[in-house]
DNA sequence: ACCATCTTTTGACAAAAGTCAAAATCGGTT
DNA sequence: AACCGATTTTGACTTTTGTCAAAAGATGGT
């Protein structure tokens, strides 16, 4: 299962229990270049991407940018360590279009996690489509070539392709800015 | 967190659920080179690792060895995607050394769930450090040169150096088995 | 202690990827 | 249409890493 097989749908909620976890969340829009997080804050929200495209990002030591993701339309964005913990996050989450969130507070989705046990199961399964999207990233570093992963990254996802700097790909894929130009001319 | 600070007496577990718990863990040895899972094999347990040494690994499309972790003293060993899915395994698990194992099955371990409540956080908890371990290793894949990697996993693992092929490294931190012998001489 | 096997090192070379700077291109603004 | 800044491409070059094969070293079994 990867998080575009997965639905609400399969926890067979009730009505009510559906209520609850709707009423939590709130619409938020956000222009482009905006900050959904950054670097220091501790992320209180949980965001769910109804339209644009966001990415997250951290500066390492010689201060580059590296891009660790891409949250399109069907995304959850979420700070893993800072969001579960409650710590200072590590990265920026920024949007790259003019977006459109739903987003639920750290404190409304405990008491939801409390209402309606259904969540645990929730947070269970998304938690294991992350881990297995994060082995497959390992495997690539691990297994192919900056030009295969580059290729992989367009079989995977087309749709970012045309919407994104080649610079932020060029970070995920962990590749030099100037060797991704160079390739992409095969 | 990461997993050398993570202990169940976080819990506070009432005596009946720690021996609910501990009821369902059987004593199981493994030597050296037997394996501890298949590829193709359905993870039917999860194993802790009292003494002894074990990694995963599976084969790339060029059939060379990948070694995907190691699984030293106080790991827990678990087929992520395998047990979680109860779906074939990618990856073998195999005995480095002769090692002492103690293993529940994943019905147990399901009912271990509905009888104990706290494992739903535990699980959790866990899993969040397995993402949090493959979020760092991931960004040295990003940020970090050949060299570099080695360096870290020398300080991240001091105690595997000694007891494991230089080969599984190698391929553990995605660099060629020869350049890693060069890299050691400085 | 000896052999067979596996692991590690090394050499010579090729290919891949990084660096730095300049030029070209693209986008949005006035 | 001209301009500014950001992004992307390109050139010339260096460094890193991979490949292949052979040699050296280590290990375990008998």
């Amino acid at each position: 299962m990867d998080i575009s097989e997965w639905s609400i749908d399969k926890y067979n909620l009730t009505e009510e229990e559906l209520q609850l976890t709707m009423s939590g969340y709130t619409p938020k829009a956000i222009k482009a270049n905006e900050f959904f997080l950054k670097e220091g804050e501790v992320c209180g929200h949980i965001g769910y991407v109804i339209k644009g495209l966001l990415r997250s990002y951290f500066y390492d030591d010689q201060a580059n940018e590296i891009t660790t993701n891409f949250f399109p339309e069907g995304c959850l964005i979420i700070s893993m360590d800072s969001f579960n913990n409650q710590t200072p996050s590590k990265e920026y989450i920024k949007a790259i279009e003019d977006s459109e969130l739903s987003v639920v507070s750290y404190e409304r989705q405990m008491e939801i996690y409390k209402l309606v046990p259904a969540w645990n199961q929730i947070c269970k399964d998304l938690s294991d489509i992350k881990i297995a999207e994060m082995l497959k990233r390992t495997e690539s570093f691990q297994t192919l070539s900056a030009t295969e992963r580059y290729q992989r990254f367009c079989k995977e996802y087309p749709q970012l392709l045309q919407r994104v700097n080649l610079g932020y790909i060029a970070s995920y894929i962990g590749v030099d800015n100037a060797t991704l130009s160079r390739i992409r001319k095969r």
